[in-house]
DNA sequence: TAGGCCATCTGGTCCT
DNA sequence: AGGACCAGATGGCCTA
């Protein structure tokens, strides 16, 4: 579904990245326009968002760093922080049942098939439970043999949409993560 | 071309 | 004081 390439966690320069650091050139930007006080925002500039109104609220400086200096060394890390929970969410993708190769989960995708998948593994170890399969050992597959057919459409479904009509599986906004 | 997804920048707020 | 976290804004890329 989404074609386009993740940047990896560890790779911070990517071809996107590139061109997006071309683009707004932070650093220059940063050390230009805000070294000589006065901020630069693309909020200010364009008035929207939660900003304070200009002239009201101006953020006290440090004594100690330029303004353009730590804003530089907070965007990488922000971006490193952002990098990370990308990592977080490969490594999530990576263990829910595989895909087809060229089916790449977004991001909100892998959050909510995780979501579904954690509730049918819940379900199926009840289930077991109940019957006292637990007890022989057998009689459970590994979730990574289930198909992701499988675990989109617990069970008791054949379809996605059977499984909508019959209500048999937690709407997620009924207890949205 | 519109819409979805994404990376990045940014300022505010909370926490250590 | 400085870092982590968050949410809004922006613009690029890709697909239908």
């Amino acid at each position: 579904m989404s074609p386009k390439v993740l940047c990896a966690s560890t790779d911070l320069h990517t071809s996107r990245d590139a061109v997006t650091r071309s683009r707004f050139s932070p650093s220059a930007a940063a050390s230009t326009a805000e070294d000589s006080g006065e901020s630069f925002s693309r909020k200010a500039q364009t008035g929207t968002g939660g900003e304070a109104s200009p002239g009201k609220h101006v953020k006290q400086r440090s004594r100690g760093e330029p303004r353009g200096r730590r804003r530089v060394k907070a965007n990488d890390r922000e971006r490193s922080r952002m990098h990370n929970l990308n990592s977080a969410l490969d490594a999530l993708r990576s263990i829910l049942p595989a895909l087809p190769e060229d089916a790449k989960l977004t991001k909100i995708e892998t959050l909510r098939f995780a979501h579904n998948y954690i509730w049918a593994l819940t379900e199926t170890l009840q289930m077991a439970d109940q019957r006292g399969y637990l007890q022989g050992g057998s009689g459970l597959s590994s979730p990574a043999s289930v198909s992701s057919a499988e675990w989109d459409s617990p069970a008791e479904c054949a379809t996605s949409a059977e499984c909508d009509r019959r209500s048999c599986c937690p709407p997620l906004s009924s207890h949205e993560v």
